[in-house]
DNA sequence: GATTTTATGTCAGCCTTGTTGACATTCCAA
DNA sequence: TTGGAATGTCAACAAGGCTGACATAAAATC
């Protein structure tokens, strides 16, 4: 919101040139391939791809919840989500189960084996952010999550603001 | 490399918790979708895609590259990158021409109509950079790219590198 | 109580973008 | 001259987006 950067000093607003804003571009690009390639290779060997991924580290994050409201996280229709789902739960990795209060919602949980799948694809993405995150420092780490959050759309921002509020 | 945190300061390895790691996994999660999001729209418009982005970028990035040099940037295979080359060829983004030194080689450039989209893309994703930019301010952005290029894979990081240090 | 809205599921079909495999061409280099 | 490298092209396939249409059950509203 605040420009930090005084209106007088042209020197403090030389990470604002273009090419610096190219170069976090390029960082993003190459940075998402590397975030994503380790639960990539895991999914592959099961058949799955990055869709069950998200499916189920939301699942995993937000147990019980419904079609909807991972349909709004994930931003995708939910002839696209029933699909992913369908697989999941014909494997045995997702329960659904009809609400109690609302009978027509689904409440989404993992099954046990569902969890260890989950444990599997987490723990391979977390070694490399617990890796860059030691290699660069507390300090690096805030600025990291500072221009994400900046970066994102409003709506995927309360998304990400209620996980934290919930479980931070 | 170097783990920052001293052996005996707990509270300082507080950022290294699974809590703190699944937030900056969700981070990148849903800032690259913002990150992705106006390019996506003016693509859509014209009936391209992210790859077609993806090539539009690094030939304007590096005017001249070969087909394969941009196979390893983008690592997809020539089959997946003809096909989108071969659209932006046709519809007159991108000029092919036959190598001088190596004439099995096709040099990659954009014409001026490539040069125009190229603009159109680059300035939408740009300006939401430079927002989040100004928003969180140097020190920020300096976490960001540290912490980013720490997440990339070696060779993908080699390709960062070597853009950054050609241009920047 | 009847009607409308909501949540979900499902079928069919289309698009982009990734994959593999096979094969042709061109041409540098040993 | 022959082998291999760089590129192009064709075919087939899969994942995972999309839209549209329709069914069902249940909640909400009139």
């Amino acid at each position: 919101m605040a420009d930090r950067s005084g209106p007088q000093g042209n020197e403090t607003l030389l990470f604002l040139t273009d090419e610096h804003l190219r170069k976090g571009i390029e960082a993003m690009f190459f940075a998402y391939r590397g975030f994503t390639a380790d639960p990539d290779r895991i999914l592959g060997e099961k058949g799955y791809g990055r869709a069950h991924h998200r499916a189920i580290h939301f699942i995993k994050r937000t147990p019980g919840t419904t079609v909807n409201n991972l349909l709004s996280i994930l931003g995708v229709t939910k002839q696209s989500l029933n699909r992913v789902l369908r697989t999941l739960i014909d494997d045995g990795l997702v329960q659904s189960e009809v609400g109690t209060r609302d009978k027509r919602e689904r409440h989404l949980n993992l099954t046990e084996t569902g969890l260890e799948l989950e444990r599997e694809l987490s723990n391979a993405q977390r070694d490399r952010m617990r890796t860059a995150f030691r290699q660069t420092g507390p300090e690096a780490v805030a600025g990291f999550r500072q221009v994400l959050e900046a970066m994102m759309d409003s709506d995927m921002r309360r998304h990400y603001a209620r996980l934290k509020d919930a479980e931070v």
